[in-house]
DNA sequence: CGTTGTATTGACACTGGTCAAGCATGGTGG
DNA sequence: CCACCATGCTTGACCAGTGTCAATACAACG
């Protein structure tokens, strides 16, 4: 995941990876990372050095258009949660969380439905969606209690997905993809 | 301005435009905008095709890699935002909006100082941090009354510019820019 | 002049934060 | 094998920051 911290000691956290996205892009503009990183769960990570996108630019005009899409993949991405931080209760936050890490880790295993693993602590959830562990823990409760979600110890399986997407206000921006008129290439 | 418009009807503003932006990149990875735009002044646009930007990787290389730079630095603008949103203050929020607005306005127009016009409404000033129109207003008084910034029918005054930077724990990232890697070319 | 949109202010309600305590759980070293 | 400890989870009581509702004041505008 990537986060920024605060002069007070509070961290925002930004995004979460999964297997095949590319780390760190803000290093293109950027000398010095304005964010942080720390992997979650044992991972591998492949470093190429910046000169190398100046090649890629002039060689494979079609990767380097291709990244500007996934950028704006992840931007889209985070417009929807800051609306969702702006603009929506605890428990919304909380469930769209939950459905923007199951659908990030599907990306990577197609066999992963309605029941994940979910390796955040309280805190790091609450770090995510602008809380704190106590009150997440107490949202996490009510969406259990409800009839949304079962947990038992870091698995959390989805009982009701249609009722949790509309209690996130989710919004699947799958279908609207269109790369159409990506230039050719390899 | 973009914005999203949440089904309950509620607005969050994304971010502000100014002279020299460009607008709706996300359209490059959607067929359909995934939020709106408006133009709060009068304004000109110059509106150019998708297929333009395949013509564009092609044969300039080095603009494309522009075009990535300048993703970044948005990209790099919004966790900023978000990490206002989940980590800090209303107070702090509507300082950083005004630092943010007066340092956008500041690139075309660098007469600009410590006094700029503001032309949101404090509803539309909410919908960008996240409050309520009300509370905006009860917050700029504060500011006000704590000597940081004077208001005068539409016009923003910065009396204390260093306090209200930590009021607001802006980070000013004009700084840590870094475009050595870029591909030659015009 | 009415009308409409915006700003201002007060009283009150409620969401979410703070503080504090008690429980699990798993790892560690004796 | 067991006492010990660290970390994270859970829960309750209370509090503060922000939202809600309502009334008034202003200004621009037809």
């Amino acid at each position: 995941m990537s986060y920024v911290l605060l002069d007070d000691g509070s961290r925002q956290i930004l995004r979460f990876y999964f297997p095949g996205d590319i780390l760190a892009s803000s290093t293109l503009a950027y000398r010095k990372s304005p964010e942080s990183i720390v992997a979650l769960t044992d991972s591998s990570v492949s470093p190429f050095d910046r000169s190398a996108c100046a090649r890629i630019a002039i060689d494979h005009p079609r990767i380097m258009a291709l990244f500007a899409v996934l950028n704006q993949i992840a931007h889209v991405t985070l417009t929807d949660r800051l609306a969702a931080l702006g603009r929506t209760s605890a428990k919304a936050r909380i469930a769209a969380l939950l459905l923007e890490i199951r659908n990030g880790m599907r990306q990577g295993d197609r066999a992963i439905q309605l029941s994940f693993p979910l390796v955040l602590t309280q805190e790091e959830i609450g770090d995510a969606t602008g809380l704190t562990a106590v009150h997440v823990n107490r949202m996490l409760r009510q969406l259990e209690e409800e009839g949304k979600i079962t947990r038992q110890g870091g698995t959390i399986t989805l009982v009701d997905e249609d009722r949790l997407c509309r209690a996130a206000n989710y919004i699947d921006r799958r279908e609207g993809l269109d790369l159409s008129w990506l230039p050719p290439g390899r």
